[in-house]
DNA sequence: CGTTCCAAGTAACGCGCGTTACCAATCCAG
DNA sequence: CTGGATTGGTAACGCGCGTTACTTGGAACG
């Protein structure tokens, strides 16, 4: 690579941008034109070989549009706001990757506002507002708003005054159209998964029972198992904190219940953390996995499932997907189509491991 | 593709559109003594009278600036633009985070790009260019470039233009500024660590050995032993793929190395994915940690580190500082400030759990 | 009373571009 | 040869705002 011995002088020069002026010229013809060719429009009679001049001046000098000065005159920006919570986020960034692939397959940035701040104390809801003002100031013709984990939420006033949609959240006011996971579905296949592998009594290691990823995953579960003819046993369902060391209590709590001959052969545990808790809990009984129990788990939380030993089998969240629909439905939008549905599910495919 | 098939509608919903020119208007006075108040001038002399009678307009109306024209006027933007690996990123949301909240505190928007694309086939070289491409346009004063492990990178010409900084990866071309963690002060605080708990027979579960954190850390382990009078012995070093099997293989083959007395009495594994696997490798043989065996590890991979059992004493890589200070370095760089170093070393901080 | 000076504000230009209206030349049909 | 329809462009306005130069009414000053 041959290194440019300055540099700095060069982006010095260059700081002054060339502009659709200086093609013009350097084309020997009007600024129009130069638009005219650069935004490909169709009515607009140029003839191939001004076309080629002006794209060719255009290569010579180096231009770059200014995308500010195209929104300003065309009254549009072709961004996007997407309002998240960062900071607890192991998802948020799947979220983010699978709309910020979406908008630039449609030609659209992403302007990314934290709806939270680690330097903000006491509530932080005017900070969100804050972010959302930005976001309006910058003139972004859509708002997403995306939550960390499935819930309902009040989404800033301000946001009603461009096409919003949610993204792993639902307007608890019911107004705004909202892109959410399909945890009953999930549910379903992770019990019907374990039941296909011969499990009949299954264990099922719950989360905090009010909110809506445990009240869906545990609909299908029981969905499942009436399909089979089977009934879930309440004894059988254990709660716990959503972390590792919930998910071990319950597991030991549900393991040690039972005679050997009673007790279950799988765990269903409803989010990976909890698996992970529960694999020591196994382990410690001197159990295998997935010969003496099999456990399932739910969210697919790479940095666990995938580096369990045995890898952990689980039902994964959609988060990509989400981003990516939530992208298309804004698009969808604001080019004025009507909202597709008030609530649309995604599904929420299973990760097969090795511990099934 | 999809026109717009009512465009009246789309046109009502489109921004209420109240301009300076409405606040003017309201209020009585000329649209530059609205800009000169809205902006703070501190030379232009406006009386307190109309100062609020300005400011009550504003409120009024509802009036909310225009952040692109504002920006094609003062022909700055206040945006930064961050170049970014989304996809295999359990850190890059880390990294996005301490930028952000920087950038929130600086009054700067941060404009996210990816360097790579799912959908990428071959070479996504053309797709880092294209995405830098988008962020000149968008006149970004300044560009973060970010890589999720510590390497060198070639940073595309492009980025020459304008400010540029490197963060958690380094200019092979030795041009541009920018800040990595400090790998070797990370590895001996470690093994520090490991010492004061009155462990001197250290077992090393090192990473692939070329690359930079690995040199690093290794490096510092060896610093920390030497004060201690004590010499890095090369057995004790092992080598593994850089995950969770590769940690338990390691792990494996130093724990059966050698007989009971001779055996390590703890483990500095080079990155938390290996521990967890060493987790494993310890639990197998009946052994406790941190009684048997203590176990250090590296990164701080939250879902990793806080949630295995015991929980991991691990260092920490600085994402979130790594992130503000390139913000802030950048704006140092953009208000014509010459630059603090070609290479900041940013602190890794030791965080104690329960496995030492 | 004439001059100077200053507070308080305004007119007008330009940032880079999209877009509409308009114009000049050519090409046929009648 | 005339007139309408094309082809190939251009002049000029406006998007919303920052900024510079200029105006005005009155107070201070000599």
């Amino acid at each position: 690579m041959a290194k440019s011995t300055t540099p700095n002088k060069a982006a010095a020069v260059r700081q002054r941008g060339v502009t659709m002026n200086d093609v013009a010229k350097h084309a020997g013809v009007s600024r129009t034109a130069v638009s005219f060719v650069l935004s490909n429009r169709e009515n607009a009679s140029i003839s191939e070989e001004t076309r080629t001049r002006i794209n060719d001046a255009v290569q010579a000098l180096g231009y770059r549009p200014n995308a500010g000065a195209r929104a300003l005159a065309s009254q549009r920006s072709d961004w996007y706001g997407l309002v998240t919570e960062i900071v607890t986020a192991p998802f948020a960034v799947d979220i983010i990757k699978g709309a910020q692939d979406q908008a630039w397959l449609d030609r659209r940035f992403l302007l990314i506002a934290p709806s939270d701040q680690a330097d903000a104390v006491g509530p932080n809801k005017g900070l969100e507002d804050a972010a959302i003002e930005k976001l309006l100031e910058q003139r972004v013709e859509g708002l997403l708003y995306a939550a960390t984990f499935h819930r309902g939420v009040h989404v800033p006033q301000s946001a009603n005054e461009v096409p919003t949609v949610l993204i792993n959240c639902f307007d608890a006011d019911g107004k705004l159209p909202s892109i959410v996971p399909d945890e009953r579905a999930g549910g379903r296949v992770a019990v019907e998964r374990l039941l296909q592998a011969g499990h009949t009594r299954i264990g099922i290691i719950n989360l905090d029972p009010v909110i809506p990823a445990a009240v869906g995953r545990l609909e299908g579960a029981r969905e499942a198992l009436a399909v089979a003819g089977l009934e879930l046993d309440p004894e059988l369902v254990v709660s716990g904190y959503a972390t590792a060391d919930g998910g071990y209590e319950a597991a030991c709590e549900i393991l040690d219940r039972y005679p050997e001959k009673d007790r279950p052969t799988a765990l269903f545990c409803l989010n990976d953390r909890m698996a992970m808790g529960a694999y020591d809990a196994i382990k410690e009984r001197g159990l295998t996995i997935p010969g003496d129990i099999a456990v399932i788990g739910f969210d697919n939380q790479e940095l666990i499932a995938a580096y369990l030993r045995p890898k952990l089998t689980t039902v994964a969240l959609p988060f990509q997907k989400m981003g990516a629909l939530g992208v298309q439905t804004l698009a969808a939008l604001t080019a004025g189509q009507p909202i597709i549905a008030d609530q649309q599910l995604v599904d929420c495919p299973l990760l097969e491991r090795s511990s099934v």
